[in-house]
DNA sequence: TGTACATCAGTGAACGCGCGTTCACTGATGTAC
DNA sequence: TGTACATCAGTGAACGCGCGTTCACTGATGTAC
């Protein structure tokens, strides 16, 4: 049996989740150290006053958005990581999966590839404690890999790192390349790909 | 015989660089897209009209940053790719040049890792540029490395984004170091030689 | 070298505007009996 | 089921403030002769 919210909880939700999308849709021209709260009012279409019934700030919204976006990325983190196949065949998928994410959640990559390094600081430590953890379970996932066998924890972790900055780099490269002629985004491609391989053969050779 | 400026070019290049070095503090905690006119005169300690004697905006202000900010980092790559010595101890230094970089230009290091991705377009544009400039540069010192025998022009394209994302990648870890207990330094070092060996790997063994 | 005029970096007053925040409010929803 | 009261998401007026930009200005520096 389901837990009902009330009629009341239902639209505060609702229009909480309307500030998210009203803010991420700002967001898209704007850094988060220069979005107003009125702005973000105005798009949604209520009181500026109505802002501190859900936020204490708008970097208070922010975290929430941090949250919001990484919570989108999870999936695609595990699915990339853990795709089937040869080395090859792998690459060619986790690159695929990227460019698919990026397509399904542009603003969301934005947000994230812009604000781990903008200038508003509980909103970074949230975005450096989520990726953390995202490397955490990338590093579990590789070290489920037979190929890891005889690896110690640092050298899974630098890898986790390696691969969690290479997907990011690579999301906000395939993102520029929406707004370029179409054949950017297969420069893209190619060049993350042969990015990969060559971690790859790094990896292959690490304990020669 | 040099050209020596007049008195009302030397004054007006001083006022300038002012302006520059006024809003490089004030970015340190914030970002250029919130960066108010005002903000900037009053604290080089002018009137706000005088702002428009040197730039049409803040954005043009943060073009000519980027300029500055990838001017002084010119320099530290060369060296860094260019580094002698066997391969350890080749990262070793590497690393060290990029630590050194950052305990020197700290701000510079800041400006260009947050408006990378930034919310204002021609600053991300002007970043863009420089570092395709950059990698260029590293590119061709690769090409005269006799490792890269038999390496194609976009295996070495490849190699060489690599380094200069891992480069910027690895200063902005240490510049987060810089407010952290003291051993965090020491983590950020072991971790970029760490991934610095894998790519040396890779690079290795590229062509087996 | 001295004089008369031109240039132009920096000034200071003024403008209209949107900002974040406060406060007492309204009226639909929730709850106790 | 009906009634009386409590809660609380969203309102709307008001505030003081700093913003970017305009304009005519000043006075030191530069230039022509």
């Amino acid at each position: 049996m389901s837990h009902t919210l009330g009629v009341r909880q239902a639209q505060k939700q609702k229009t909480r989740q309307a500030f998210l999308d009203a803010a991420l849709a700002l967001l898209e021209e704007q850094s988060l150290s220069s979005l107003g709260l009125r702005e973000v009012t105005r798009a949604v279409g209520v009181a500026p006053t109505a802002f501190y019934r859900h936020f204490r700030s708008t970097a208070d919204l922010g975290v929430a958005l941090v949250d919001e976006a990484l919570g989108s990325l999870h999936p695609m983190v595990r699915t990339t990581v853990s795709a089937a196949g040869d080395s090859e065949e792998r690459i060619k998928r986790a690159v695929e999966l990227i460019a698919r994410h990026v397509d399904g959640y542009p603003a969301h990559v934005r947000f994230i590839a812009r604000e781990r390094h903008g200038g508003v600081q509980p909103v970074r430590e949230a975005i450096r404690d989520q990726l953390a953890r995202f490397a955490e379970e990338v590093k579990a996932e590789l070290a489920d890999d037979p190929q890891a066998h005889g690896w110690n924890d640092e050298d899974l972790g630098m890898l986790a790192h390696l691969y969690v900055d290479q997907m990011l780099l690579t999301a906000s490269l395939f993102l520029e390349a929406q707004e370029a002629p179409a054949d950017e985004r297969e420069r893209v491609t190619a060049l993350a790909r042969r990015q990969l391989r060559l971690i790859s053969v790094g990896r292959r050779h690490w304990l020669d």
